[in-house]
DNA sequence: AACACGGGGGC
DNA sequence: GCCCCAGTGTT
């Protein structure tokens, strides 16, 4: 054990990291974008959205002046559309207040919307190559590993006892390839279960490997269960084959994307269609759907409802032509659904 | 400190 | 079906 853990984890990563596209760019701004789909997002997942996404709005000006519409449309699957919302606000906040350069300091990064502390961390030292800790699950799972370290890493104070951890570790003017390599060790060595231990560049250092610990650590306290709501999901459709969507209000859930209308249970349809001024002349359902997600389970009952007459709009409504919601920002949640429901009209 | 906020992959 | 994840913003 002649030299540090962090040199050996480095000298690792050099010899083994992935070729990613993000990391073929020096751009501050191709960085940014990167480190916000990984937010809570697999390297998998991303690849295809952030090669789209380049291509779209190529640099920050690209982005800063696009339609929100065009964003979501280029984020729809990827899920937390308000990182996709913040990106653009954020591309806009550099180039009104820092006069379209990104900042090289951690703390003034966090000024910018949507970066938080580990993308301030993650963007400074990748970067810029400045002393820079990123801290995100990966690196207190290793963390926890590496120093035995049974402290609950869902609690806030354990975060910021590794964020103090991790800013020593960092060897001299290596700060992104030593950050990249923590990511790294914990996306392809330290797993959540099934670590491949043998495989590992710093097992000699590693208290948990040493103690037959490494499948208990780290600590992680359960979350609540997901809450379970029932809808009634209406596909209203009109006598020019059109079919009613309504946008989600900016912020919250699905925000800014585009639904068919859901009515909670108990809520009376024929009343939301009078409401309207629609008259129902043929009904039949569209089957049921369930998604799930972090917080929250929707289980949802189709129906296909052709409609005539036609006065006031509901919030963010459109009636949109057939096949013309393809242009839309639709969310995984409706899409069997949706999917339902173009079998029936065509 | 707790909660809202998506979706996909692994077993 | 259950668990996990390259987090941030709001309250």
């Amino acid at each position: 054990m002649e030299k540090t853990w962090q040199l050996a984890l480095l000298k690792w990563y050099r010899e083994n990291k992935r070729d990613l596209p993000w990391r073929r760019s020096r751009d501050p701004y191709a960085i940014w974008v990167s480190e916000i789909m990984l937010q809570q997002t697999r390297v998998d997942t991303v690849i295809p959205y952030y090669q789209r996404f380049l291509a779209l709005f190529p640099d920050m000006k690209a982005l800063a002046g696009a339609p929100i519409e065009k964003v979501y449309k280029a984020w729809e699957g990827l899920g937390y559309y308000s990182r996709a919302r913040n990106l653009q606000r954020g591309a806009q906040t550099v180039l009104e207040r820092f006069d379209g350069a990104m900042p090289r300091e951690a703390a003034l990064l966090q000024k910018i919307p949507g970066i938080g502390e580990y993308t301030a961390g993650a963007i400074s030292s990748i970067a810029f190559d400045q002393p820079a800790c990123a801290v995100d699950g990966n690196v207190m799972r290793v963390g926890a590993r590496l120093y035995g370290d049974g402290q609950d890493i869902a609690l806030p104070a354990t975060k910021k006892y590794w964020q103090k951890e991790a800013l020593g570790w960092i060897p001299q003017g290596q700060a992104g390839d030593f950050n990249q390599a923590l990511m790294e060790l914990g996306a392809l060595i330290c797993l959540p279960r099934g670590a491949k231990c043998a495989a590992c560049p710093v097992k000699e250092w590693c208290r948990a490997f040493e103690n037959g610990q490494v499948e208990a650590l780290p600590v992680k306290s359960a979350k609540a269960k997901p809450k379970v709501e029932r809808y009634r999901v209406l596909a209203l459709v009109d006598e020019k084959e059109r079919v009613l969507f309504c946008r989600r209000p900016e912020g919250g859930l699905l925000g800014g994307l585009w639904l068919l209308p859901m009515l909670a249970q108990g809520e009376d349809v024929e009343s939301y269609i009078a409401k309207l001024g629609l008259t129902a002349v043929e009904r039949l359902p569209l089957g049921k759907a369930r998604h799930v997600f972090t917080h929250l389970v929707w289980e949802m009952e189709g129906e296909l409802i052709r409609v005539c007459g036609g006065g006031s709009l509901p919030q963010g409504g459109a009636w949109v032509e057939k096949g013309g919601w393809q242009a839309l920002a639709l969310p995984g949640a409706q899409a069997k659904l949706v999917r339902a429901l173009e079998e029936e009209l065509c």
